[in-house]
DNA sequence: GATACAAGCTACAGCAGATAGAGGTTCAAG
DNA sequence: CTTGAACCTCTATCTGCTGTAGCTTGTATC
């Protein structure tokens, strides 16, 4: 039986965020000693893990939890948590993408950058006037 | 005088969302017709543009409180200006890299999938297995 | 001048995804 | 039995808006 603290420190998860993920029912709600403090058992901790894990890939809790769902009925096809990735693969390409043109702009601005005075300051001047832009 | 509707239509900005940068004080109080209506000049037009120029290019709120903070002062050194612009590169460049890793192992998650039944599926395998991880 | 109605107003709630703090209780080691 | 770290609930806060309810104003047309 695991305290809440050692699920977080196994997890890296904050000891609130773990109450929230049961709070929105991601987690399930966890056995209490008498005393009313939550305790564990290794399967939480393997779906806090899966949680953690699916963060750090991008996925929103909504995906997640169709993903639990889905990992917890072993029967059903595969394919459904294959095109749950492979949404998640197609935003994370578009994020890239977007984040990819700002930077291109960003080093644009800076590189025009000679220290001058502000009101001859290429990055405020490139914020003022859209229409100088690549976006 | 324009209109607060005008304004949003010119800048793509909402309504709302004009209302709520006045409230946070990012753009400067309107002033109102008898009746209680914002009317606006021409300079709160090109701040506002300001904004979301700015926004788009991923900055946050505070710091376009220090952009605007500055082109209001033109006199000073342009040197502030810059480093938050290179600040905000440097973010963008973080965030790409991340996406990026990511990227990588989402597809090779995707690319492993053979649309078997759940049990034997990648997808879930690599969310539950953390250890084989590339990031 | 009357009327219609688009556009404005305030105030508040809600979204994701947590995180922080107040103020109090429990557990486990010594 | 005492200590104090770890736990509890509840509420508020963050970013950056967006949406709704219920009401008022402005303007074009008759």
């Amino acid at each position: 039986m695991l305290a809440i603290g050692t699920l977080s420190r196994k997890t890296g998860a904050k000891v609130q965020t773990i109450r929230y993920y049961e709070q929105i029912g991601l987690m399930n709600e966890a056995g209490r000693t008498a005393g009313g403090q939550r305790r564990y058992f290794e399967k939480d901790l393997d779906r806090l893990a899966f949680i953690r894990h699916s963060r750090q890939l991008g996925f929103s809790l909504d995906s997640i939890r169709e993903l639990l769902d889905l990992s917890d009925n072993p029967s059903q096809s595969c394919t459904e948590a294959d095109s749950i990735a492979r949404r998640q693969l197609r935003q994370v390409e578009q994020r890239i993408k977007r984040l990819q043109a700002l930077k291109k702009e960003l080093k644009r601005m800076v590189a025009e950058c000679k220290g001058d005075s502000v009101a001859e300051c290429k990055v405020l001047e490139v914020l003022r006037d859209h229409s100088e832009c690549l976006t």
